[in-house]
DNA sequence: CGATCGGTTCGCTCGCAACGGAAGCGATCG
DNA sequence: CGATCGCTTCCGTTGCGAGCGAACCGATCG
């Protein structure tokens, strides 16, 4: 039967549609995980109200769990959750007033699930093929011979990466740009070796991220990109 | 203000989070226009009741509605809205028990909003990328000088379509296959040209299209794709 | 110009669920 | 072993909204 498709997807979406669990949604979504009493926080909203939410959305298959003795901590569940909230996202803000399209900071440069997002992210992407180092296909993408070099001395092991379970390569439609950046676990990778090196920072209060000065220096020497001029535009 | 997106998105998902409207979208998800009375029939409620869902989903920004005197035809508000479904629809399969993905009339070959999706969708898509007639990119893709020459062959003039304001070539996540299959406004054109022919005809009771036999004998012929085949997969 | 038809507004009922307080439970630590 | 801590379960309260029937409104048609 086809109609099982709208029963899923109301109950898909029901979950997400209460503030407090959009909140909780949207704090996860940097790409971290948290616990209860965090995220209990960050909705506003008491312990055992929070507790309920939690419990709907494992339940609904948008969070994961991970307990270990007396502490849970919670992320999302896949990248498919992220890419449905990225997909919510690009609506709200098709919708939003004129022209507001998000704190300034939220769009110079944030986390997507794992991944870079915003400007920063846009812009090593679209870098990183136009220097023939990466091809971006719909079904995913490859790296080149000479991007697994570049890769390599950036601390990236392609082969490694490609040998994981997971999608080694995607597009990810980026809400604030409406370009795509990218994602998957090579996306994953690079976003990890940015905040490995300490050119990134994460914030604590949101998914919006910090370039910090080398990190600055780091873009342009490496990937030619100008963070200032990112965020002059 | 960050805390903006919660909100939006809480709005929007509650938007959809109710069986009734999660139907209405669904029923608009293959792409076509229908009147308030189809869609309140569709959903199984009262037509008082669907106005007021209507109103709601035309609020949240879901749904763009056309009045022409007495009658009120519904659609899609945009793209991005089917994009929303679609992902919606890619976490409830991943989510769905063990080995179940759809009705197999719907997974050999449905419309996604205005293109095709399904085995077909996607088979037709590899097959244009494999023969060299299209490069999909993740920042949209192209048609070739030889693929240019095969669309219009096909009826497709794709310099009208890519002067077009919508965006000409697009990879869109097949949530039943998972892979991509072409969208944008090539797809719609693509689709558009397959419906004219009479090689797809639409089905009144959901977005599930059925290949005609001439169908089945034309992509054969002018894709090299064998609907029996995949049919069998 | 009256009948019909699509759609909306009104008034009402009913049920679900969001929420906090208090208590319970298991793990951890001093 | 007792105190604390993180989380959950169990209450009761409260309010929102989904649903229908009936009446209403405007467009269209015979």
């Amino acid at each position: 039967m086809t109609r099982s498709s709208p029963a899923s997807m109301a109950e898909i979406a029901a979950a997400i549609g209460v503030p407090a669990r959009a909140a909780i949604l949207t704090a996860l979504f940097g790409g971290g995980t948290m616990m209860a009493k965090e995220l209990a926080a960050e909705a506003g909203v008491a312990a055992p109200t929070a507790s309920l939410h939690l419990a709907r959305l494992v339940d609904a298959g948008l969070l994961a769990v991970d307990r270990r003795g007396r502490i849970a901590r919670f992320r999302l569940a896949s990248p498919a959750v992220a890419q449905l909230l990225e997909a919510m996202l690009a609506v709200a803000t098709e919708r939003a007033p004129p022209s507001w399209r998000g704190d300034p900071a939220l769009r110079l440069a944030r986390t997507c699930y794992d991944h870079l997002a915003g400007q920063l992210g846009v812009a090593l992407t679209e870098t990183l093929q136009a220097s023939g180092n990466l091809v971006l296909g719909a079904d995913g993408g490859e790296v080149t011979a000479s991007g697994a070099a570049f890769l390599a001395g950036f601390g990236i092991d392609s082969n490694q990466v490609a040998s994981g379970r997971r999608r080694f390569c995607r597009a990810c439609m980026d809400w604030s740009e409406r370009r795509p950046h990218l994602a998957g676990g090579l996306g994953a990778a690079l976003a990890e070796r940015c905040f490995a090196r300490g050119w990134l920072t994460r914030r604590p209060d949101g998914r919006a991220v910090t370039v910090t000065p080398v990190g600055a220096e780091g873009f342009a020497a490496t990937f030619g990109v100008s963070v200032a001029a990112l965020r002059a535009a």
